[in-house]
DNA sequence: GGTGCTCGCTTGTTTGTACAAGTTCCCTTA
DNA sequence: TAAGGGAACTTGTACAAACAAGCGAGCACC
């Protein structure tokens, strides 16, 4: 069952999208979109808010809402997987795993994870058979049987995950700085040592708020950025000073 | 005038920083909270949904909503402003003006910011004294008068436009990933060069819709991380291949 | 003992109404 | 001509009511 609102949201972007409305356009008011749709202006209202929360819009009160870019962004799950981004971008992406072994966890792993011995798996991630990302995963004891029984070669561990234990990744918290490369990344990456890398150290857990995994993902410069849109009402994106939040 | 769900959710936010509802504990129903502050459940909802925007809370429909951190999330300005974001965390900081001059916008720029003459600015960041920031930004040609009027030491950009000209950045885009310095990024922020920035393009707009910058800022390795927390339900940050969306 | 089902609770969606607050634009007035 | 004052419009906030959908615990049954 697919809410009212969604629907309505969906339109819009579509036309959005599609230019119907160019950057910096108004757009009709609550009361039209209303008659438009056969609404509730509540229900209209839940539907922008989407539009807001996307960037793809914004508004101010009294005044219409404007268009404020017409490219869209991902979801979630394209933030936490490699595979679904690179799929739903048509990109060509494989990945191999490197290593993998069963040790205990330094002293920041076991404050996310808990206090049970941690599965360390080092895998290399291709875009266009170019190798850009290093992903090194602490996972929690809990999934660690059924990581260990994934392939080598296993496209995307998230998808496999659900497949086969139906654990689902829903929330997530990441930090994103820049690092030299270590001798390890630089042979694996194929760039020298010392060269920048756009790291991704995340924690993801599931709907339970059951921690999952623990990891630092490396991406070779140039290959991949970051991108967030937010407004003076809402951003999700915060600057930390140094090193203090992650621990070592 | 404060709204009522804004302080209804200033009250929860502050029981969950100050360690009320542990991580992973359950918040009380929506109808609990509506009976003990006195309001429908449309606006206790509203309330707990700004909670979940910032990810301190999770919620599952027929579930109650659990505590998912305890850590507070800045605003917006403290995104867009070094200084603002600087001084919020408690930091010593300073600035200054390296290089000002009017100049034709680059494409990418003349696409943001309209045809107009740019005003390109050069300026040092520093954090407790160390220089870890280095941006240049385009403004747009209706707010450059302003911007030269501005001393070089300037604390806070953000701050001045909006006392001398009532500028108010309202919305805003931003692409974050790493690069190797160059030979000035290096001799003005101390490194070596090719060694690993931080680097952050932004684009800045009124709350009309209106362009007002184009910056690109570069944070040294190590002094600067930028955090997002998201759920399944909504995430505002994108990953973006290679450096096809920027232009050059 | 374990499996499956039902029931109550909780969150999600939708509608309707009313008023508050800010914007825009036109029209009056000095 | 320029400043000022509305009036109409638009978004923001709040309340009330009802049903849908998912979760969890307890119960009955095998």
């Amino acid at each position: 069952m697919v809410a009212r609102y969604e629907l309505i949201a969906d339109e819009l972007r579509g036309e959005i999208l599609a230019g119907a409305y160019p950057m910096g356009a108004q757009l009709p008011s609550e009361s039209e979109l209303a008659a438009r749709f056969g609404a509730a202006r509540g229900t209209v209202r839940q539907a922008v808010a989407v539009l807001a929360a996307e960037g793809l819009v914004g508004s101010r009160q009294g005044a219409r809402r404007i268009v404020l870019g017409n490219a869209r962004s991902q979801s979630f799950a394209e933030l936490h997987s490699f595979a679904q981004w690179a799929r739903a971008n048509g990109h060509r992406y494989g990945g191999l795993m490197i290593n993998q072994r069963r040790r205990p966890p330094t002293p920041a792993e076991a404050a996310r994870l808990g206090p049970g011995e941690v599965l360390d798996v080092l895998r290399v991630r291709t875009l266009e058979d170019e190798p850009v990302l290093l992903e090194r995963t602490a996972y929690a004891e809990w999934i660690a049987p059924v990581v260990e029984e994934l392939p080598p070669d296993c496209e995307s561990v998230t998808q496999a995950l659900y497949d086969s234990a139906g654990v689902v990744f829903a929330y997530g918290e990441h930090l994103i700085d820049a690092v030299p490369a270590s001798a390890q990344d630089a042979r694996l990456l194929g760039v020298r040592r010392g060269s920048p890398l756009l790291r991704q150290r995340r924690v993801t857990t599931t709907h339970e708020g059951r921690p999952v995994e623990c990891s630092d993902d490396r991406y070779r410069a140039g290959s991949v950025a970051f991108s967030i849109r937010n407004s003076i009402g809402a951003n999700p994106l915060v600057r930390h000073a140094g090193d203090l939040h992650f621990g070592a």
